[in-house]
DNA sequence: ATAGGCCTGGAC
DNA sequence: GTCCAGGCCTAT
């Protein structure tokens, strides 16, 4: 579930829910995330307020009066879920922010794989992000430097957050097939026009599920069988040109595309 | 370039 | 029981 649009959807729940309020405590309930937040890191926080929520590719930054951030990421199940006073905290709750008012935010992740991590005011943040996939700095000519010489598949230069931010590995499938570009394509072989379909492609696909995400409540569309072009369509006709769609594993991860309209 | 590790839960 | 999963890091 979460990639750029559906952790932009997430930050926008916790920014209606903790924005303006301080932290009265926080706790940790599973020791995966006390490695990367652990008593120390609780301690400072009490007192914080939470003055802003910033999201940068898959990160969220919730930023604190002292300069502080919390930085926070989802990895492949995390989400927020806000609490009402009195409400039990769900099982797969791994860590509670609570607030002085007795908001509550948890972080609800059944795998347990989310990072929360405490940055002091002067720690150096996601200097090896590019831009967002969304963001007007993305573009033909950046793609293109950054896959110069760059051999790789495009769908895994893709998944890389240094080049381009945001990107997880279900969109990636999907902007190749908007493009009609070969997932196995080598990233440096893709010339000016291929390059600009793709770029194309990524802001369209991450911008449709950004509506989407705004349009229905909860992030995950559930309901909606036909979210995807190619992802988990393994075997069923492409929608643009019948034929059937393909699964192939690159870098151990799965990459569904059709060989019919994607060159 | 690839495999393994971190974790749990759902599909089979 | 086995296999698989949308991320990312480390080791080989």
């Amino acid at each position: 579930m979460p990639e750029l649009p559906e952790v932009e959807h997430a930050a926008g729940i916790a920014r209606r829910a903790i924005v303006g309020r301080v932290i009265s405590s926080v706790r940790v309930l599973h020791r995966s995330q006390r490695r990367s937040l652990p008593p120390s890191a609780t301690r400072r926080l009490k007192g914080e307020r939470i003055v802003a929520i910033d999201r940068r590719g898959k990160y969220q930054l919730l930023r604190l009066t002292s300069g502080r951030t919390l930085v926070v990421h989802f990895r492949m199940t995390g989400d927020w879920v806000v609490l009402a006073p009195g409400e039990a905290v769900p099982k797969p709750v791994r860590v509670l922010l609570i607030c002085e008012d007795g908001m509550r935010l948890a972080l609800h992740d059944s795998r347990a794989l989310s990072t929360v991590i405490l940055a002091e005011p002067d720690a150096k943040l996601l200097e090896e992000l590019g831009p967002d996939a969304t963001h007007p700095g993305f573009t033909v000519i950046w793609l293109r430097d950054r896959l110069a010489a760059r051999r790789v598949p495009i769908k895994l230069a893709l998944l890389d957050q240094a080049v381009v931010a945001g990107v997880g590995n279900i969109y990636a499938s999907e902007a190749l097939w908007l493009a009609r570009i070969d997932p196995r394509t080598p990233a440096a072989a893709l010339g000016p026009e291929r390059l600009t379909r793709l770029v194309a492609a990524i802001r369209r696909t991450l911008q449709k599920a950004l509506d989407r995400a705004e349009r229905y409540y909860g992030a995950d569309g559930a309901g909606d069988g036909t979210r995807f072009n190619v992802y988990d369509r393994e075997g069923e006709p492409c929608r643009r040109c019948g034929k059937r769609v393909r699964r192939i594993v690159q870098g151990g991860r799965s990459t569904y595309w059709c060989a019919g309209c994607q060159r």
